[in-house]
RNA sequence: GGGGUUGUAGGGUAGCCUGGUCCAUCCUACAGCGUUCGGGACGCUGUGACCUGAGUUCGAAUCUCAGCAACCCCA
């Protein structure tokens, strides 16, 4: 009774119903408003944006080490955008262009840039000119436009993905580049780390891989309905482009050859799997790095209300120049009020502070996962880092109980489809591109390809039966 | 790619079937004032809406068509 009240008082559906409770919280907690008159394109609440640049700074933290971040335009004449066969038949139908300037048809159209491959090569090879140029590696953060025909979803399924973070590398040798593409790999998974976020890496089936790759990389996130979705690729291009735009260097014997290239990508899907991993029937709930505010602090204003405030406000101040995100509450309403409010914005660390905290010397301290305890005033500062972390723990901890309980073994084609219908499937595979097709027909669901660094034992392919060490995960996609 | 549902204040809704009683109901939110404050306070006063366009009609939130947008299911 007690529970179904709280759920009837709450603005928010249960997360089980997954798709009402995603969009609701993604209004209610301030993230992106979906009502801008475009369609499949959102704006982004200053809260939202708080987190999302948070965020980014991990990436560019990551990746910071050894790109470089650059700004390419965002439209693309349609000569260069045009000269990739393999790439333009993945994008062809999703293009925007623009083919006006004014009242005036241009000569040549403009793309707005899907992705930006082609607007980058042409400007590589005027870059790269010996192999001492080599290896380049740059990245940028930029919006890009895909004209979904599909149903679109805010931050997943985008007209506007308004934060592709891209990053495109040139190697010598094509063992480089795939080396390049294990990094890409490794600091993805770093980043997902540190938003407490488990994921599944795979290789993409050959009918799935990026237009003009060699081989696509993935990781996907489970997401609360066991649908997966798409959070980061790496792709090796190997000299396609190079061939394409003519980018060469000179190698120490003074020979001409082709470069060889990478490129992966994250988006703001990554804020969407934040939001999804975490979030629960209060709302948000963010890990202490991204959160915008990462302590607030409520006032009891009983008895001495004046002392009390004074207390609080000098809790800020400490706070605060310890660098930590801190909101002091001050607005007129109830205490209860103000942390269901804190709590539907996801921060990690809540203070109380009143006429019995202040006797006793203590601050009541509430962590986003439920527990409550009073700390003493004089251990404030390393205790909030500490809370910070076993929160991290413990955020981790329950992701990844939850992407566990989501994947399963199975080995027939029955089997799968009853498991790709509650989370992913791992399905022994031959490998082979007919039985591919025939899995994604008969389990009636998306293969994501073969799981990365990890051995299997021998086992018959759900198709075909031939024995083989080959598997693959199976899921629904977003 | 196919199918379905829906659009009424910032959010959620009633009214629509059967056109007039609707200068549009209720809840919430917001603003001002006062009383309050250890898990969603209360009183008073106020603010705010029929998606866009065309059509039918004496008369459209309501009926028709188109557009735009949102959501759901299947592939």
């Amino acid at each position: 009774m007690i529970d179904s009240k709280v759920q009837a008082d709450s603005k928010l559906p249960p997360k089980e119903n997954f798709s009402e409770w995603y969009h609701e919280l993604l209004k209610t907690a301030e993230i992106v408003d979906n009502r801008y008159p475009v369609k499949g394109m959102a704006v982004w609440f200053p809260f939202g944006f708080a987190i999302r640049r948070n965020t980014y700074a991990i990436i560019r933290e990551l990746l910071d080490v050894d790109h470089y971040e650059t700004q390419f335009p965002l439209l693309i004449p349609e000569d260069e955008f045009m000269k990739e066969a393999q790439h333009i038949k993945g994008f062809e139908d999703e293009v925007y262009w623009v083919t006006n300037g004014g009242t005036s048809p241009l000569e040549v159209k403009l793309a707005l840039r899907p992705t930006s491959e082609t607007a980058i090569y042409p400007m590589f090879k005027l870059w790269i000119r010996s192999h001492a140029d080599l290896p380049l590696k740059v990245y940028q953060i930029v919006n890009t436009f895909r004209y979904e025909t599909k149903h679109t979803r805010p931050l997943i399924r985008l007209r506007e993905i308004t934060s592709f973070k891209e990053a495109h590398t040139a190697h010598e040798t094509w063992e480089e580049a795939a080396e390049q593409v294990e990094v890409a790999v490794q600091r993805y998974s770093e980043f997902y780390r540190r938003l407490a976020i488990p994921f599944l890496i795979s290789k993409r089936p050959s009918w799935d891989k990026f237009p003009g790759a060699d081989y696509t990389k993935a990781l996907d996130v489970i997401m609360p309905d066991g649908r997966t979705l798409q959070v980061g690729t790496a792709h090796h291009l190997g000299s396609t482009f190079a061939k394409t735009y003519g980018i060469a260097y000179e190698d120490p014997n003074g020979e001409q050859k082709l470069i060889n290239q990478t490129c992966y990508g994250i988006s703001e899907r990554c804020i969407a799997a934040l939001v999804s991993a975490h979030g629960d029937n209060k709302g948000l709930v963010l890990p202490y790095a991204v959160a915008p505010i990462q302590v607030a602090i409520i006032p009891i204003l009983l008895g001495d209300k004046e002392k009390v405030l004074e207390t609080a406000r000098g809790l800020r101040q400490k706070i605060s120049e310890a660098k930590i995100r801190v909101e002091l509450d001050t607005s007129d309403e109830r205490p209860g009020a103000k942390y269901y409010k804190w709590e539907m914005k996801g921060v990690p660390l809540r203070l109380e502070i009143g006429p019995k905290d202040l006797q006793k010397g203590v601050v009541t301290l509430a962590r986003r996962d439920g527990i409550k305890k009073q700390i003493p005033m004089d251990d404030l500062l390393p205790s909030l880092v500490r809370e910070a972390e076993v929160l991290q723990e413990s955020l981790y901890n329950k992701a990844k109980a939850f992407a566990a309980s989501k994947v399963k073994e199975v080995s027939t084609v029955e089997e799968a489809k009853v498991q790709a219908n509650e989370g992913v499937a791992l399905v022994p595979w031959c490998g082979s591109v007919e039985c591919g097709h025939h899995l994604e027909d008969q389990v009636g669901a998306n293969m994501l390809g073969e799981p990365q660094y990890q051995e299997f034992s021998q086992a018959k392919c759900a198709i075909c039966g031939k024995e083989s060490k080959g598997r693959t995960y199976m899921a629904r996609q977003y």
